[in-house]
Order: structure tokens, then sequence, then C-alpha cells
DNA sequence: CTTTCATATTAACAAATGATCATATGATAA
DNA sequence: TTATCATATGATCATTTGTTAATATGAAAG
């Protein structure tokens, strides 16, 4: 997992800035997630946010495909589809299985197609025309 | 949004990689969303890619919330915060009213919630019991 | 064994990102 | 008006990220 800076400490008060709510504050902070759960959402999503990673798994969600074909689709250098390739697996997200020299990728299980439709929803609900300055 | 470059181009075939199966690649390609599409996907997906921004938008499914409120709960300075509630504002992911000097801030809609739950789902189901290496 | 082909890995570099400091805005109180 | 409080913004800096080039691995063919 990516190296994090204490920048978030949901503990603590040193902050020096006022609360204008506390019983608000308060009854936030009990119910908010560990530091650790926050990392593991948001190093999740960081691998969505990215467009080269999500045509890759667009495309998968699609086919089982080899590098090579992945390389040919996005008309990317391997070794950047390799790259990416190896934080998608390294995360779950996708899976491989090698048949000879060739490795082929698919997805990992089916919440990630899931995440894709969802997105996806989202943007055509917010943008139904046009693109929005 | 921010600047991409031209990595990723669906509708070329110069970059010298061999395809060994051009039918799954061809259909594959047909079914693929435009650029605009993963750009939008991506640039959503990455605002969820940061713990603060986790952390906010998890505080912001419970109770609307002023600024220095979040400053305190997440113990972080008000230009830091406010930073990335600008972030979330301009991608319409929070909404913010003002009442006097004091502007709250909230999810914008219901999609946002549903994001972090089924992202959570999967880190649960993922890692049952201990984190992974 | 040697070559070839598909994929993986390493180092390096440029671009993007997030926090900080300092400062600006904008609304209320004095 | 002036002072104060809550929030926003701009510049800077260090870290992270994604691509590239070069090279390594590893399986099959000759």
């Amino acid at each position: 997992m990516k190296e994090k800076e204490e920048h978030v400490v949901l503990s603590e008060f040193d902050c020096s800035v006022k609360m204008i709510h506390k019983d608000v504050v308060n009854r936030v902070r009990e119910k908010m997630p560990a530091r650790y759960f926050t990392d593991q959402l948001s190093d999740f999503f960081s691998l969505f946010g990215d467009s080269t990673r999500i045509s890759i798994l667009w495309a998968l969600s699609m086919s089982e495909m080899c590098v090579c074909d992945i390389c040919a689709l996005l008309n990317m250098k391997q070794s950047a589809v390799s790259q990416q390739l190896k934080r998608l697996r390294q995360s779950r997200i996708i899976r491989n299985r090698r048949e000879g020299k060739v490795v082929y990728y698919s997805l990992d299980d089916d919440h990630i197609a899931c995440v894709l439709d969802l997105g996806m929803q989202h943007i055509r609900e917010e943008n139904p025309n046009e693109r929005i300055e």
C-alpha cells in the first residue's frame, strides 16, 4: 500500500481550529471509519482514477485479453500496459492466467464492473447533454 | 478537467505491437467508450482516490458540516480542507450553502454514498480478516 | 542449447497532486 | 468605518504517478 503521511489524524484535537458544532463533530467522529479503512478505500478508488486503467478495465469487462492485444487496442507501449496490469493485479482488481508464452487478463470479480457502471451512471446523469466547464 | 496527454488513442494502430487476437481486439474496440467518457470516469473516481477526501465524504454522508468542523474532525489545516472541498464542489460531488459567515457542506446526491458503500463492501470482502501484503 | 517471442521489471524523468504559508474575500459585530 | 471571524485562494515545495527506454525473465520452437 502507498505510504501515507499523518495528515489525517482522527483522534486528536491539536489543530488550533475552532469547532462551531461540537455535538455534530463528536457524533460524526464516533462513526468515522478507522484510518486503515479510509486508506484502503482511497487506494481502491485511485485504481479507477486513471484513464488508461479505466480503458483496460472496461475492455476486460467485455472480454479476457492478452497483454499485446491490450497494447494494440489502446495503442500503448507494452511496458506501460504491463505496469498498469501489475498494479491492478496486485490490488486483486484483475487476475491472470498463463497459456504458454501468452498471459491472459480478466476482471477478478463482479464488483469491478459494478463500480464502472455506477461511475458511468453518475457521469451520464451529471452531464446529460454536454461537457460542463 | 485535468489536461490529458494523447497516450491512449483508441482508433489508431501505429504502436508496433503484434495483435494476437484481431477478432477480439476489433470486437472490443467497437464497444469501447469514447475518450471523453474514460476521462470523465477517471476524473470522477480520482476524487475518491485520496484518504482526506474519502474522510470528508464519509463525514458528510453522516451530517452536513461546516468547514471548521471538518478541520477539527480531521485535525487538518483550514486551507488544506478548503482546497479539497473546492475540488469536490467543482466536480459536483458536494454542495454548499452559506449561513452568515459559516459555509455548510453536504453530499450533492445519493450516488456518492452509494459509491462509498460499494467500495467499502469490496474492501471487506477482499480482506475479510487481515491486511494483505 | 540457442533463438524467438510475449511479458515483466528497473531506472529515470516529467507531470500532477496535496499540504503549507501567506494573503484575500466577505459577512457580521463593535 | 474598523475589527473580527469563517472561508477561499495563490504560490511554493515535496511527494507521487505514469510513461519511456532498456533490460530481464521465461516458455516454446528450431
